[in-house]
RNA sequence: GUGGGUGUAGCUCAGUUGGUUAGAGCGCCGGACUGUGGCUCCGGAGGCCGCGGGUUCAAGUCCCGUUACCCACCCCA
């Protein structure tokens, strides 16, 4: 058989493993404190849940999609993406009826088929929090401000930190706005390239995105959103930047920041760095999909919400310098110095490890002196060494692996003689 | 889906114009007088040289194919 894990996924060993659970860490703390609840929703769900959530002719749907049919006929599709699903649920669950508010966020693994590169994986990992129900710009500028806090708490430099903020408009405004931009790529299709002339039809914001440098130039004369806002969305997004001011989060306005999923409405946003993720930039993002639960059947209700990754988040810890310190493995290590006492010292380990203390012994019958390494490279800072020598006195050995001192403990007194050398 | 790069010990890599028993560093295991770590020294284990063909007296080294990984395009977290 093939000892390989599938292409575009990774085993995380302990030392990323560590990671992840810091980054889980430190966002649950977080986001308690913005009153965000745990969700966990499946890591699959009926198609048309993405499908229509996130739009026909997104990349995502139309060709990034790990959907196969269960044995039951069912089109089943493994989650791209993790708001889809928390705004379904929060339609079947009823979390938003009666205008009442839900705060949730959610961790866990997304999947798209997609060529594996630099910081970009077919089973990737993504943490999430989702606002519904409200929208008040109070909400979009919280939802942002979580997400800007987040890296800063990590250990990201803000100065290393581009967030991008952009209005997309609403149903009142964007369809013509959309029209306008799609003439003026018909207008100038000779300067433009193919795949830009194309998007005039499916897709005519996306041509902003387009990294070609005569895509850019031409398309720096198109019409912009922001001129193109509606009151009510003009007025709203000047809120949110009026709070984000407020609370000194620093923001570039960015009227050409689409994001790829259609059903973001009004404020969208991306937050950059630019070292450490090879030719990707981003490393969270998100918006408000004001639409989202009535394209679901449900009523209509406002919400928004982010989504950041966390293998792109630690390329750009690692490019900060920020490294995630790892726990010593044992506080003690239970050695002895043949096996005659095996008995004891697993007994003794057991004991120890009862009161809540990490204990570590030997499994392999190694010598004392590898045992001792051992202790070292765990990082105990103690060793106990039990041998028929104290164990006929009921007693063992305690070494402080530091100071060199040793003191004779007795058995009974094994727990509180360790404890106070842990200090 | 397209393009480029790379695949040699657990890890990072050397391997001369194709030529005999494939190396280093780190890691791992063991040892350096009597039951004890970090430094140093000594020794040891560990390699289908990605896989399959081909050229050749001879291929880790050349050619073809294939596969995996990496990077980039596309797009996104």
């Amino acid at each position: 058989m093939n000892a390989q894990a599938p292409k575009g996924t990774a085993d995380m060993l302990p030392a990323v493993a560590r990671a992840w659970e810091h980054m889980q860490r430190v966002a649950q703390e977080l986001f308690a404190r913005y009153g965000y609840e745990p969700v966990y929703t499946p890591l699959f769900e009926h198609t048309d849940v993405f499908t229509r959530g996130i739009g026909e002719a997104t990349d995502i749907v139309s060709k990034e999609m790990y959907t196969f049919e269960d044995k039951a006929g069912r089109s089943i599709t493994l989650r791209p993406e993790g708001t889809a699903s928390v705004v379904r649920s929060a339609l079947e669950h009823n979390l938003t009826a009666n205008g009442a508010q839900a705060k949730l966020y959610y961790a866990g693994p997304m999947f798209r088929y997609e060529r594996p590169q630099k910081g970009r994986m077919r089973q990737f990992w993504q943490i999430g929090i989702e606002c519904l129900g409200s929208d008040g710009a109070t909400a979009d500028a919280e939802v942002i401000t979580v997400l800007w806090r987040y890296f800063e708490t990590l250990g990201i430099p803000t100065g290393s930190m581009r967030l991008l903020l952009n209005s997309m408009g609403d149903e009142q405004c964007r369809p013509a706005y959309r029209d306008s931009v799609a003439a003026f790529i018909r207008a100038h299709s000779a300067e433009l390239c193919d795949e830009c002339v194309r998007r005039a039809e499916s897709n005519p914001l996306r041509a902003f995105d387009c990294k070609k440098d005569g895509c850019r130039t031409v398309m720096a004369g198109a019409p912009l959103l922001r001129d193109a806002l509606c009151d009510a969305c003009a007025a709203h997004y000047a809120e949110v930047k009026a709070h984000l001011s407020g609370l000194c989060i620093p923001y570039i306005e960015d009227s050409t920041l689409v994001r790829g999923l259609d059903y973001y409405t009004r404020t969208v946003f991306e937050i950059q760095v630019d070292a450490g993720l090879g030719s990707q930039n981003a490393i969270g993002g998100g918006g408000r999909y004001d639409r989202l639960m009535q394209e679901y059947g449900g009523p209509p209700t406002p919400g928004l919400g982010f989504a950041l990754g966390f293998e792109r988040t630690l390329l750009a810890l690692e490019a900060a310098g920020v490294d995630i310190p790892a726990p010593p493995r044992a506080d003690v290590f239970v050695a002895r110095v043949d096996d005659s006492v095996l008995a004891e010292v697993f007994a003794l380990a057991q004991r120890l490890r009862d009161a809540s203390i990490a204990t570590e012994l030997d499994h392999q019958g190694r010598s004392l002196k590898s045992q001792f390494k051992q202790a070292d490279r765990l990082g105990a800072r103690l060793v106990a060494v039990v041998g028929p020598d104290e164990l006929a006195s009921g007693e063992f050995t305690l070494r402080d692996m530091e100071t060199k001192q040793e003191h004779r403990v007795a058995f009974a007194e094994a727990v509180a003689a360790v404890t106070a050398s842990l200090g």
